[in-house]
RNA sequence: GGAGAGAUGGCAGAGCGGUUGAUUGCACCUGUCUUGAAAACAGGCUUGGGUAAAACCAACGGGGGUUCGAAUCCCUCUCUCUCCGCCA
């Protein structure tokens, strides 16, 4: 959600910015406009009368004390009358914030300028590339009948248990998770990351307070019965952690990291796109989220994006990083990089981290704030970027690792699997 | 699940119908004093709307009601705590 008074003081700069994401802002960004400047006459008008009926009940007050009952209930019937229209106002005050922030929510965040044009991942701009692609055998398998082959992933036991998408994990496999969680966990928290385990159902507040609601609620698992949300994502329970809070600008940057399962429904994906590993419903993923200074957010986002190519670097996975153009970017980021990685027996590449920097639109919505000594509370920064998704992690180095032998395991994973091959 | 108690500013904790946006303590900030610090003293210290800045308005868990007037009374929802039950 942008702040109100940037929309209002910068309507045609929202306008042009926003065609980068194809969005085109013009008759939303004139309803915000006006909407806000009825609600501004409304909240005027009733101030005004809110001031005289105090003045008024003020007045009664002092005419009961001093025994002036007559006068005392002359003024009574006065202030009855302002009540009405006090009431009436109250309603109108009501239903156009209600309208407003309903619209408000609809218009995405602003792209950085540095935010290429375009409309599909085609127009995404690579930044960077880096590793190398193993040469593979002509008989060289895809991942899912490589889990097969050493009894490691069991896709068709998860649709038993629960539904597709829902895989099981055994022996060396079910370990190699527990390896990389542990991995990126060790990393992370080295990094300077406090690692947090936090809930994995969270509440309506939560899911707005990152975006995800009202607009994404298909794309979550819904408890009806307690009205509560699996997370998509560790960044929902995390970021919501100072959401309604004022920090101190000395407590940032606030980098935190956690291991949490993630749960999409991914309702509308089909085909080969979700083939073995390549898109789950339920998933692992450490997450690193930063809180941060306005003046800093970009220089922090440098930062994390080094950090997951370092962690991609380690496990000697050959990726490359992508600058997000503006129609393919999320709706809350203003600049987004995403991480792919080679998987060489689907030859193609798999997203496997997503780092964005949201400025001020998520704590804006759940008014994440700091407070410079003595100054006002203002909107911090909030970043986050998976560090990382396991799922396209394990099909990569499931495929491009495999050989005669068995499948090889990276040298910085070792002291964490406890074995060096799948066989 | 049953019974009871409670929800007030960063924290603790008053207030229970009329200058109470809120006593007080702690924390914090700014001054005075000091070579510096501590102590002491003086002042400041919720958030949002509104304004050039004020004035002004709103908010004492959320929503609704009674009243000329509510943090204070009533209804309702949510949450927390205590006891009992159940239980990893």
């Amino acid at each position: 959600m942008l702040p109100l008074h940037y929309i209002r003081d910068n309507k045609e700069e929202v306008i042009i910015r926003l065609a980068v994401k194809n969005f085109d802002a013009q008759s939303l960004v004139e309803k915000i406009i006006i909407t806000d400047s009825d609600r501004r006459k409304i909240q005027t008008e009733l101030d005004t009368l809110n001031a005289e009926a105090n003045t008024l009940a003020k007045q009664v007050g002092d005419l009961f004390k001093s025994g002036k009952q007559s006068e005392a209930n002359d003024l009574k019937n006065k202030s009855v009358a302002l009540k009405e229209t006090s009431k009436k106002l109250e309603a109108a005050l009501a239903s156009t914030e209600e309208e407003l922030n309903k619209i408000l929510v609809l218009l995405p965040n602003i792209p950085s300028k540095k935010v290429p044009k375009g409309k599909t991942p085609a127009d995404n701009e690579v930044v960077h590339t880096d590793g190398e692609v193993p040469k593979l055998a002509a008989d060289a398998k895809p991942h899912w009948e490589l889990t097969t082959q050493y009894d490691i992933i069991d896709f068709e036991l998860g649709v038993k248990l629960t539904g597709a998408g829902f895989p099981v994990y055994k022996g060396k496999g079910a370990k190699l998770q527990r390896a990389l969680i542990n991995f990126f966990l060790d990393n992370a928290t080295a990094a300077g990351f406090l690692e947090i385990e936090s809930p994995i159902l969270v509440n309506e507040a939560s899911g707005f307070g990152t975006g995800q609601l009202p607009d994404k609620e298909g794309q979550m698992y819904h408890v009806t019965g307690d009205n509560l949300y699996l997370i998509p994502t560790a960044e929902v329970p995390i970021t919501n952690i100072y959401r309604d809070i004022i920090l101190k600008a000395e407590d940032l940057p606030i980098k935190n990291c956690g291991y949490t399962p993630c749960f999409r429904r991914e309702a509308g994906s089909y085909g080969k796109e979700v083939r073995g590993l390549n898109r789950l419903h339920q998933f692992d993923k450490v997450e690193i989220v930063q809180i941060v200074h306005p003046d800093k957010s970009y220089e922090t986002l440098e930062e994390m994006r080094n950090y997951v190519a370092a962690l991609l670097k380690q496990l000697e996975l050959p990726y490359r990083i992508l600058k997000l153009c503006g129609g393919d970017m999320s709706f809350a980021s203003a600049l987004t990089y995403d991480f792919e990685t080679y998987s060489a027996a689907q030859q193609k590449w798999l997203e496997v981290s997503s780092v964005s920097n949201f400025e001020s639109f998520q704590s804006n919505r759940s008014k994440i704030r700091f407070r410079e000594t003595n100054g006002k509370p203002q909107l911090a920064h909030t970043l986050n970027g998976s560090a990382l998704a396991l799922p396209r992690i394990v099909a990569t180095l499931l495929e491009n690792n495999q050989t005669e032998k068995g499948i090889k395991i990276p040298k910085a994973l070792i002291p964490y699997t406890g074995f060096d091959m799948i066989s």
